[in-house]
RNA sequence: GGGCGAGUAACUCAGCUGGUUUAGAGUGCUUCCCUUACAAGGAAGAGGUCACAGGUUCGAAUCCUGUCUCGCCCACCA
């Protein structure tokens, strides 16, 4: 047989062996195939990405699915992709262009798109080339951009839809605001930190009061942890049964320093345990406060610009960062003694996710997707269970979350991304700043939405028409994913066959900005749901528990493991320590897993090549003439075929893994393979090592795809066939056979008991032992006599006796496996009082077995409720312990 | 404030519907072995009141309740 390299080297296989699949498309999926399909679909990474240990997780996961459903027979596809990450991408590029002293204004929007353009030609691909090397079997030639032109035709309609249902309006209301993106955000863009803050105190005075000195009259405090929008405060809000306040009704408060009258406000949202009862209210910044706004009709007044630099109303604060007026004002309220006093306050503040400011709220006019009507569906369809979630306890997150949902912002004041495709007539509207038109419905005249440009107002004929300067969020676009990268709004034959797709595997973060999404979009657009299984696995953190992040250096960077151990020992490691939704917690240590792993399979198959002789190897396995390990080996091999695809069908991929660990190298490696070397010639083995490694190769090819490829290539009659095309076993009924499992079982006690004796006794490797056995039934005599030279050459000794009741030998120890005896004179090497102390210690404690047995076997009540057959089972346990003991006993006495 | 997850061997973790588990694996540790597949290996071994307290049950690491510790997510108490 054609060898294998002597050494394992992951390195050449690996490439030669992507390059290989690629030039022959095994990766293309075929949308007339009269297969059953099954699809996944990629979540899109990032284009300004690189491959981090979340995405080898991730994509690892995904090709074990494709791979193992292509080997089943279904028309496999999985598409990838990566989205235009708008605000991250954009940052990107304004970095860049920042070094050579630009900034985009100075380019102008056509200008920097441009550049962003080439940016993501030259640039954006790295990560879909890093998932090359990880051996995703993505059909490469479907590779979609959430700009590409198709998607954002996509976007485009669905846009279009939504907005003439009258699903998407603009207007103003508080949004998460990054003063450093400048842009809006939405919710789950925002996110919160628990921060060690300060709630401040200030004194608002009572207008007309003020030169009273009665304490309590003559000023309300007021508590806030954001004292810098108090330029923008229109009121102080109390609640109306608050004692303290009732006495102030109608009466007009004065904000410090701008001096501007505040209505003193009555309202039972206020909450008079908080700071000291009285809220300060600045609708324009702050969503509470904005709801009180409208409820009391209070005008809305915007202290900042988008920056965050106070603006114009802040008088003598204009300029200054948000934070630096903060400190400015406290000192003036100090100055003017209208400060109190500060104190430590723990809340959450909101943080960019892209750029990790603080967010600011704040008041603005933004485009925004009425969610409700979309997520009455997308809540039945999980309900009913259309959808499942792995583990099943997101399922409650995510309606949960749905039941709740808010309406989406999804306008963004960048220039990367789909622009709103909304034209406005200035000259109808009258507006000079388009940002400023109100839509509250489709239809208003001099509002346009459309699909091309639109240039003329056919309300006014005028032409003095614009186009909304903003673009849509990201996920606008990467919501439509399943449908729009399989064609849709086309009714394509990728759409057709393909839809709706089976799983998706994705990370916790991101069920409220795309599962949860793409679920209200599919059922919207293609009134069906995306996927079936929605796998949700953990997140990746290095050893302490931290989430694993560029900024915190704590990053093992998995194009780094693949280049020291390799893909398939990454992809091994990282799935067999990852239990079904847990968090992983990696250190570089633990990629010896799969290293090891590795190179025991690489080894193995090593071994059997060289034992194999071509011409042994036609035909079947001759069934007369199999041993005992044989047998064995093949129903073991049977029983792994069952669990490991019971594992993959419940997506427990750790399970899969170690099973086929376990077979592998413990019973294939350490007993089948050993045994095997005392019958290499024969043909039975030859086949059975042959056959039971290319079931197993099958079995670990989606975990460890390159050196399961690497070496079926090898094996002659598979010659220029592939493996990832083969069929996954099926588990064959006439493999089954207890009565060898429990026969090999013995067998193996018995020779590990031998070996244990030697060890224990301290007998050197080379002195020859003799053991004679004493057996019970007919049967334990014909196993020991039939493997007698497995007994012989594993435990290296000589089986001088089997048969009944054999008089236990003088100067003899003994091994005990189940009603087995196993004697081995050591003559003078033994000392009697020492084997008598070990045998005692061995009944003693076989002795608390069968105390703890009968305690349980006379409870009445045991006896009658638990099953019949445990009840058997029990009585049976105890029965042999009770003659393992007698035979300790016994031997007792010999040895007296 | 709500929700979720975790606490099992020195370390990192499995243990799915309670009884074939006298609680497993990998790493580490001890002893022996470079035996022609593999020292990234082989053989043998030591090591655990399954966080704590109750409860349900004939039977609990597993189910229920409560407590403690850690982690995460959600939430407009300024």
């Amino acid at each position: 047989m054609s060898e294998l390299s002597t050494k394992y080297d992951p390195k050449i296989i690996e490439n030669e062996i992507y390059g290989k699949w690629l030039a022959a498309g095994l990766f293309k999926a075929d949308n007339t195939s009269k297969k059953h399909s099954y699809c996944i679909v990629i979540p899109p990474p990032n284009v300004t990405g690189v491959l981090h240990m979340g995405h080898a997780l991730n994509n690892t996961l995904q090709d074990i699915l494709i791979r193992w459903k292509r080997m089943q027979g279904f028309e496999a596809l999985w598409v990838p992709g990566t989205d235009h990450a708008g605000i991250a991408t954009q940052n990107v590029v304004e970095r860049e262009i920042a070094k050579e002293g630009i900034k985009r204004h100075d380019l102008g929007r056509d200008k920097f798109l441009e550049r962003v353009w080439t940016w993501k030609e030259d640039r954006g691909n790295t990560i879909i080339h890093q998932l090359k090397r990880l051996g995703s079997s993505c059909d490469w030639s479907r590779t979609r951009f959430t700009m590409d032109e198709g998607l954002s035709k996509a976007v485009k309609e669905v846009f279009l839809r939504l907005f003439n249902e009258g699903l998407i309006y603009k207007g103003d209301y508080i949004i998460n605001w990054c003063p450093r993106c400048e842009t809006a955000l939405s919710d789950e863009e925002a996110e919160h930190r628990d921060m060690n803050g300060m709630l401040y105190y200030i004194k608002y005075p009572v207008k007309g009061r003020e030169k009273r000195d009665k304490e309590n009259e003559d000023y309300i405090v007021v508590a806030t942890t954001r004292p810098e929008t108090m330029l923008g405060d229109v009121a102080v809000a109390v609640n109306p049964k608050d004692p303290r306040y009732v006495s102030l009704k109608g009466e007009t408060l004065i904000l410090p320093i701008l001096n501007r009258e505040l209505k003193l406000i009555f309202d039972e949202n206020v909450d008079p345990a908080f700071g000291t009862g009285a809220l300060k209210v600045t609708p324009a910044h702050d969503p509470t406060d904005f709801e009180l706004g409208i409820k009391h009709n209070l005008p809305n007044i915007n202290v900042m610009n988008s920056d965050g630099t106070i603006n114009e109303i802040g008088e003598d604060y204009e300029g200054l960062d948000r934070f630096e007026a903060r400190e400015a004002i406290i000192e003036d309220l100090k100055e003017r003694k209208l400060f109190i006093k500060s104190e430590a306050h723990a809340h959450a503040v909101g943080h960019c996710y892209r750029c990790h400011t603080v967010v600011e709220p704040r008041l603005s006019k933004q485009w925004f997707v009425r969610m409700k009507p979309l997520a009455k569906e997308a809540i039945e369809v999980v309900r009913e269970g259309k959808i499942k979630f792995y583990p099943d306890r997101w399922t409650k997150v995510y309606l949960n979350w749905m039941e709740n949902i808010r309406d989406w912002c999804i306008s963004r004041q960048i220039w990367w991304g789909h622009r709103i495709p909304v034209w406005y007539c200035k000259d109808c509207l009258k507006f000079k700043n388009v940002r400023d038109i109100e839509v509250d419905k489709p239809g208003i005249p001099g509002v346009y939405a459309g699909e091309g440009t639109i240039k003329k107002c056919s309300s006014c004929g005028g032409n003095n028409i614009e186009q909304d300067p903003d673009v849509l969020d990201t996920w606008f676009s990467s919501w439509l994913w399943p449908i729009s990268t399989l064609g849709w709004p086309e009714e394509t034959d990728d759409l057709k066959t393909f839809y709706p797709t089976d799983a998706l595997v994705t990370a916790q973060e991101i069920i409220f900005f795309w599962v949860a999404r793409m679920i209200m979009s599919g059922l919207k657009f293609r009134n069906n749901i995306p996927f079936k299984d929605v796998y949700i696995h953990g997140t990746v953190r290095d050893a302490t528990g931290t989430k694993m992040s560029k900024s915190l250096g704590n990053v093992i960077d998995p194009l780094e493991v693949i280049e020291e151990v390799g893909s398939d020992a990454l992809r091994y490691s990282i799935i067999s320590i990852t239990s079904q939704g847990q968090d992983v917690f990696l250190s570089k240590e633990k990629f010896d897993i799969g290293r090891n792993f590795a190179n025991k399979v690489w080894n193995a198959s090593r071994y059997v090549f060289m034992n194999l002789k071509e011409e042994n190897l036609g035909g079947g396995v001759d069934a007369s003439e199999l041993t005992l390990a044989d047998k064995w080996i093949r129903a073991k091999f049977n029983s792994t075929v069952e669990k490991v695809t019971k594992s993959l069908e419940s997506y427990r991929f750790n399970d899969a893994a170690s099973i086929l660990y376990d077979f592998i190298w413990h019973s294939y490696c350490d007993w089948y393979l050993e045994f095997s070397k005392l019958t290499a010639s024969s043909k039975n083995t030859q086949k059975i090592l042959l056959n039971v490694l290319m079931g197993s190769l099958k079995l670990l090819h989606p975990i460890m795809p390159f050196i399961t490829e690497e070496i079926w290539q090898k094996i002659p009659a598979k010659k220029g066939e592939w493996i990832m095309l083969e069929t996954w076993p099926v588990a064959d009924e006439g493999l089954n056979d207890q009565k060898a499992m429990d026969g090999m079982e013995k067998l193996i006690k018995i020779i590990t008991s031998i070996r244990n004796i030697r060890a224990f006794w301290n007998i050197p490797v080379k002195a020859e032992i003799e053991v004679l056995f004493d057996v019970k039934t007919e049967e334990d005599r014909a196993l020991i006599e039939d493997n007698v030279v497995y007994i012989k050459q594993f435990g290296r000794c000589k089986v001088k006796e089997v048969k009944k009741a054999l008089k236990r030998p003088e100067q003899s120890v003994a091994a005990l496996v189940d009603e087995i005896r196993a004697y081995i004179p050591l003559g003078e090497m033994i000392d009697v009082e020492g084997e008598i102390k070990r045998i005692s210690s061995k009944i003693e404690e076989m002795d608390k077995f069968v105390k703890s047995l009968d305690k349980k076997l006379s409870n009445k009540s045991f006896v009658e409720k638990a099953p019949q057959e445990i009840v058997e089972k029990e009585e049976d346990r105890k029965k042999n312990y009770e003659n393992q003991i007698k035979n300790l006993r016994d031997n007792i006495e010999a040895l007296k």
